[in-house]
DNA sequence: TTTATTCCTATTATACCACAAGGTAAGAGG
DNA sequence: CCTCTTACCTTGTGGTATAATAGGAATAAA
């Protein structure tokens, strides 16, 4: 299951994309306007920013701002970005020694397959695309 | 992320099936066979039985087998009975209270469209095709 | 009646989740 | 320089889920 922390980020990417980009979006608004906690909005933002996905500014006038173009996010960049591990299972969390018994394993193949698909779905949604209401619209692998 | 519980019930159903299907088999034979503590595997199999996916019998002779033809169960089956909850979202969850702000919500539909092809793909696969080496042979919704 | 096995009721250690508190650093305006 | 505002940093905390373990009771076959 994704965590509050993945959806949460998304929803603020979504935000920023929604007023424009131009301007610094401080977090206390964009807290009130999700109605998120904003000591917990801020854990969150910390690795956006982290990850140059958004660019924090301090000071009178700052606040958040993406860093390009709301069609050069896919959603599966932002995910894996804030989720510890986006893998449907331990063994395929990259990072892990293989399973001793991956050759014998009989649920292996589909447990790789899901996560090539649950991939391919997040990486053809842009952030771009749910600000403009485009969410849902996947129509399949290789539209 | 798929917990233990889900994996190791499938791995279970999957090693049931290939083992034939007629005679009853002890735990200890399964947890052995499949590395897996013994301990663990009783409360996850205790909710197959109660769920009615497996006939337990105790005693002599006793132990664990299917109750159907393995391939009449779906992997789906399998995952829903044993993980808490295979939404990939808290707001998905059945038996949740609708979020506020579901209307609002840009990334809702994306995550019910998500939600629906997990349900799809592992829909399409019995514990027979696993047990016979055919994961990962899944070609698409409508297939 | 003995033996093998499932079934039942706890308890534990560990980790993660969602969030809160309080302070520090940096940038803008007076 | 002073102050205000804002992001950034460190730490703590209650709750819940995970992945087990422990010890026994019920049951069925030999």
């Amino acid at each position: 299951m994704i965590s509050t922390k993945g959806r949460y980020a998304l929803r603020v990417m979504v935000d920023l994309a929604q007023q424009g980009g131009e301007r610094y979006v401080p977090l206390e608004e964009i807290a009130q306007r999700q109605g998120i906690s904003k000591k917990y909005l801020e854990i969150v933002l910390k690795t956006l920013v982290r990850e140059k996905l958004l660019k924090g500014l301090r000071g009178k006038g700052g606040g958040y701002r993406l860093t390009r173009e709301p069609g050069q996010y896919t959603v599966w960049e932002v995910l894996e970005l804030t989720e510890d591990s986006m893998a449907p299972v331990a063994c395929l969390r990259c990072g892990t020694e293989p399973c001793v018994r991956a050759d014998a394993c009989a649920t292996l193949p589909m447990w790789k397959q899901f996560d090539g698909i649950v991939r391919e779905f997040f990486s053809g949604i842009t952030v771009e695309a749910l600000a403009k209401g485009d969410g849902g619209q996947w129509t399949g692998i290789g539209s």
